[in-house]
RNA sequence: GCCCGAGUGGCGGAAUGGCAGACGCGACGGACUCAAAAUCCGUUGUCCGAAAGGGCGUGUGGGUUCGAGUCCCACCUCGGGCACCA
């Protein structure tokens, strides 16, 4: 819409224009490069440098959530965090520290699989040119990264030790009573000493072999499981749980997902639901991002209770055992095993109906007629253990046999859903609870009661709640009688369930497993790591009409014969194994990234614990001067990780910590999520959108082609077509009006909309600059030939001061503004202070990379300035002799003061008093107060 | 329904309880130019006023305070997340 300034012929020749800085920045972007400025030294191993390391005291670890490299290639929206990294960096290596940053590519998934099928090109080659052209536009941006540390998931040499943790992962086990992983050899041990029990009492020795390796097979971690799974046949493989929207469709794709029962690799992330709760409290990450993450995890404390019937015992989950005197039905969801044992010969047919009626209704209806309840009895009975009545049992869809036991006891005064199911079938509701300002007559009740009150009716002899006024108390109570009489116990359920490991994909990491004739699964010694992905040109997923439930998966990797069947030994002879044919999911390489950047070329070790140690340990005095429980010092990234990546990664290092490989509980200690660029959208009268870079505006009506089309807001992307190249800007502007632009628009946590328009501030800002330091006709420095008077020296700490500040705190955008005002003051100087010139240069130094170091270069300097120190703040500049008081009457600001900065409280009264327009306005009233605040500011009340 | 956020000029936004609107864009006026662009200088919350000056102003309504964009209560609107979770 708006196209860059054009510098005139006639322009002085070393104006800073979009060619002028696109020079300059190239030939530092070299110059960096070459010199290897930004490589960061190790403690130990191959990227040891002791000389470098021995100048930098403290480490500082920032990381970029790493992204997927696509065909299209960067858009203006992506760099938005990468560029508030590396100002960071830049300005944290100013200050003493040595600072890992770089940035690898998350490259296994879909889109380079689906263009393989589309092109018949290995979607290796496609991946690689990807990544090579997101280097080659990151390194146009000027971020300081360490290239030597660079990774992709893709890499054989890296996707090697995905696999050896994977290995890691499926040879241990979650030992409870230590409350961590162990190595699955310490179980093995503790069975066949004798130290833990096998299930039916025989001893280790009397288990056949099969038998031992399905009791080994059932503690891993990472286990084959035969389990409900969502299977999605639209894509051709199963999805966790994780990746299915609220309305049972796949997140990418948008495709049904089915459950069914299928073979597949899980790994038991619920053994960590608590420690991935109670750690959060370790963590620097915003309340919002905390609570996904609990949410997610879904922890609820109660009590399982176990109801008699003619069935065998029914048992359930409830938060409110304290309610247990009002239950007077249950509930059971329809595909509830015990469903069929309980219904009675007259309740058949239409337990039948329902229920298949409920499997039918599975997807997007379920959620439609959530507010009518339906269900059906089922003729059968229970007995409530407190009263010992006989209560009826009914089969409902809103119970889902996914969570808790898949049955409930109904206490339709206590809970809204259970009223609402009592009303409607005309179930009994007693009152258990004396509502403080309602009536024990239920019938005059709108909603079910929930909270502490009094309770009625809740008394069996040895059990009574009745007069008690706490829930809390009240469930304590129930659950001890419960666990004494053997009806029940405290308990503890997750909304969490295990994560779904496999999909039957092409472009991932193949699982390091085979299986041998009795399908037991066998992971492969290291010397058979990378098990690389084999080569084909049949990469196709075999998908399926999704909605055809009943399909089956099938692997691409399952139709190569020639490397599925193999012959190995694995330590008792040569045997015939099958491979296992799925892939790994996209999140596996996203899990420990951040471990490989430290120590990327080790093939000893996937990391080495000194290293580890150095980056990730613990830090009994942090960056910011608090202790810190180690990991990454600073993670940015986008809010759409709040529970995938994160949740997945959070687990994986939290089994290498307990296998005491790593030395921090937690992967990452201070999360930051940077807001969206957002970008305005324009669709045609068809309601299809169009290229938002050719529509004109005239008079607020948009035009594209001469048609009016509508403007509407959205995420800058392909699919909007409104995406900026950062390309197009750094040439037209250079990269460091594009860093500046980006910066200034608004906090890094804001979505803020993108204005090609807007840009040329920074443009003239940096322009400005340089002219006040640069003859625009010879390129020559040019400062003044006088220092700063006092004035500019008071704003220059003053500057110093503030910009450290915004610096450390990340705001930028408030950074840029004081920077800008001091040009602002050096230009109506008409020109630089001689010794103004180097601590401006280096304040901008972490924002405007490269024109400062060409500033620092023409000051004489012939080293980088990466490693200078920031200007420090002279305190003694930053008080005044004088200061202005705003003089208030009533809270309004009526005139103003110049007084002594020492001038005490008294003297100050007295001058505003004196001053004229406060005497004016005052008109001879006596003031009734008078408030002094030094420093800031006079009120006078009248 | 529940849990997080956020509401400030024409626009993006700034403001340890202390002069609301820093900084940038745009707009308007001027300089340079044959002209335009680029660049430079100035004005720019709004209303009244020729001006000096004054009234009104941070989603709405209350409250605390000498003083509230900021703190408290209630509400409205928008964005995000979760949702028949027992």
């Amino acid at each position: 819409m708006t196209s860059a300034p054009t510098t005139p012929d006639d322009a002085p020749k070393f104006r800073y224009s979009g060619a002028l800085a696109q020079e300059i920045e190239l030939r530092w972007q070299d110059r960096w490069e070459h010199d290897g400025v930004f490589d960061a030294p190790n403690p130990a191993g191959p990227l040891a440098d002791p000389a470098k390391l021995a100048g930098r005291p403290k480490k500082l670890f920032v990381l970029d959530m790493f992204p997927y490299p696509s065909g299209t290639g960067l858009h203006v929206g992506h760099p938005l965090g990468f560029i508030g990294t590396d100002i960071y960096s830049r300005f944290k290596r100013m200050t003493r520290h040595n600072v890992m940053y770089t940035m690898g590519f998350d490259a296994f998934g879909l889109p380079a699989e689906q263009h393989a099928v589309e092109t018949g090109e290995h979607p290796a080659v496609k991946t690689n040119a990807n990544v090579a052209n997101y280097r080659r536009q990151l390194r146009r941006l000027g971020l300081s990264h360490d290239p030597r540390r660079s990774v992709s998931t893709t890499d054989p040499g890296y996707y090697r030790w995905t696999q050896w943790i994977f290995l890691q992962i499926f040879n241990s086990w979650y030992d409870t009573e230590a409350d961590r992983a162990r190595p699955i050899g310490d179980l093995i041990e503790a069975y066949q000493s004798g130290r833990r029990a096998t299930t039916d009492g025989r001893s280790w020795a009397e288990l056949s072999a099969q038998e031992r390796a399905t009791v080994v097979d059932g503690h891993r971690l990472a286990y084959v499981s035969d389990a409900p799974v969502n299977w999605c046949p639209g894509l051709g493989t199963v999805v966790a749980n994780e990746e299915v929207t609220a309305d049972g469709r796949s997140d990418r794709g948008n495709f049904p997902v089915f459950k069914r029962s299928m073979r597949q690799w899980m790994m038991r992330i619920t053994a960590y639901a608590d420690r991935l709760i109670a750690d959060l409290d370790l963590l620097e990450w915003t309340d919002a991002i905390k609570a996904m993450q609990r949410n997610w995890i879904g922890r609820s404390e109660g009590a399982t209770v176990h109801f008699p019937s003619s069935a065998g015992p029914i048992t359930v989950f409830t938060t409110r055992p304290d309610t247990l005197f009002g239950a007077t039905f249950m509930v059971l969801a329809p595909e509830h095993p015990l469903v069929d044992r309980l219904t009675t010969p007259d309740a058949r047919e239409a337990v039948a109906k329902y229920r298949q009626q409920a499997s039918a209704k599975r997807d997007i209806d379920r959620q439609d007629d959530t507010r009518q309840k339906t269900g059906v009895a089922t003729g059968g009975t229970a007995i409530n253990p407190v009263t010992g009545e006989a209560i009826p049992v009914w089969i409902a869809d809103y119970v889902l046999m996914g969570y808790g036991t898949g049955a409930i006891m109904a206490v339709p005064c206590g809970d809204q859903r259970d009223f609402e199911f009592a009303r409607l079938y005309g179930l009994p509701i007693p009152a258990i609870q004396q509502p403080p300002d309602g009536s024990l007559d239920t019938s005059t009740w709108d909603d079910a009661f929930i909270g502490d009150a009094p309770y009625v009716n809740s008394s069996n002899g040895s059990l009574d709640l009745n007069g008690i006024t706490s829930v809390a108390e009240g469930r304590e109570l129930t659950n001890r009688w419960l666990a004494a009489h053997g009806h029940g116990e405290a308990a503890i359920t997750y909304k969490l369930r295990d994560w779904l490991f496999s999909r039957q994909r092409y472009w991932g990491e193949p699982f390091p497993v085979v299986y041998d004739v009795d399908g037991n699964p066998h992971g492969l010694p290291d010397s058979e790591l990378p098990l690389v992905l084999p080569e084909t040109d049949s990469f196709s997923p075999r998908t399926f009409d999704p909605d055809d439930e009943f399909s089956n998966p099938e692997s691409p990797l399952d139709r190569l014969e020639w490397w599925t069947d193999v012959e190995l030994d694995l330590g008792d002879g040569p045997k015939h194994y099958r491979r296992d044919t799925n892939v790994m999911p996209q999140w596996a390489g996203s899990c420990w990234y951040e471990l490989r950047y430290l120590d990327p070329t080790n093939e000893q070790q996937f990391v080495d614990p000194e290293v580890e140690r150095y980056w990730m340990g613990p830090q009994p005095e942090g960056h910011d001067g608090h202790a810190h429980p180690g990991g990454v010092d600073l993670y940015v990234g986008g809010v759409e990780h709040a529970v995938l990546h994160l949740l997945y990664a959070r687990f994986w290092h939290k089994v290498l910590f307990d296998l005491g490989y790593l030395s921090s509980k937690e992967p990452y200690y201070r999360l930051f999520n940077q807001g969206y660029i957002l970008a305005a959208a324009f669709k045609d009268e068809r309601e299809i959108y169009v290229e938002a870079t050719e529509v004109v505006e005239r008079d607020g009506t948009y035009f594209y082609e001469g048609q009016p089309v509508t403007r509407e807001w959205g995420k800058m992307g392909k699919s909007l077509k409104n995406a900026v190249s950062p390309d197009d800007i750094c040439q037209s502007y250079g990269a460091d009006t594009l860093r500046l632009y980006e910066m200034a628009m608004g906090p890094l946590d804001a979505s803020r909309p993108w204005e090609t328009r807007d840009v040329v501030g920074m443009y003239r800002f940096l322009q400005r600059l340089w002219r006040n330091m640069v003859d625009e006709e010879t390129g020559d420095l040019a400062l003044l030939d006088s220092d700063a008077d006092l004035d500019t020296q008071r704003l220059l700490h003053r500057t110093i001061a503030g910009v450290r500040d915004d610096m450390e705190a990340l705001r930028f955008n408030t950074a840029i503004a004081k920077l800008i005002e001091f040009n602002n003051h050096l230009t109506k100087l008409g020109g630089c202070p001689g010794d103004v010139a180097e601590p401006m240069v280096l304040m901008v130094a972490p924002l405007a990379a490269h024109l400062a170091e060409e500033l620092w270069a023409k000051l004489g300097h012939s080293e980088s300035l990466a490693f200078q120190p920031f200007p420090v703040a002279d305190s003694r500049l930053l008080v005044t002799d004088t200061v202005e008081y705003p003089i208030q009457v009533n809270g309004k600001v009526r005139g103003h003061i110049t007084v002594p900065a020492d001038l005490e409280a008294s003297g100050v009264e007295a001058a505003a008093l004196a001053d004229p327009k406060v005497v004016a306005f005052l008109a001879g009233a006596t003031p009734k107060k008078l408030i002094v605040v030094p420093g800031r500011m006079v009120n006078i009340v009248v």
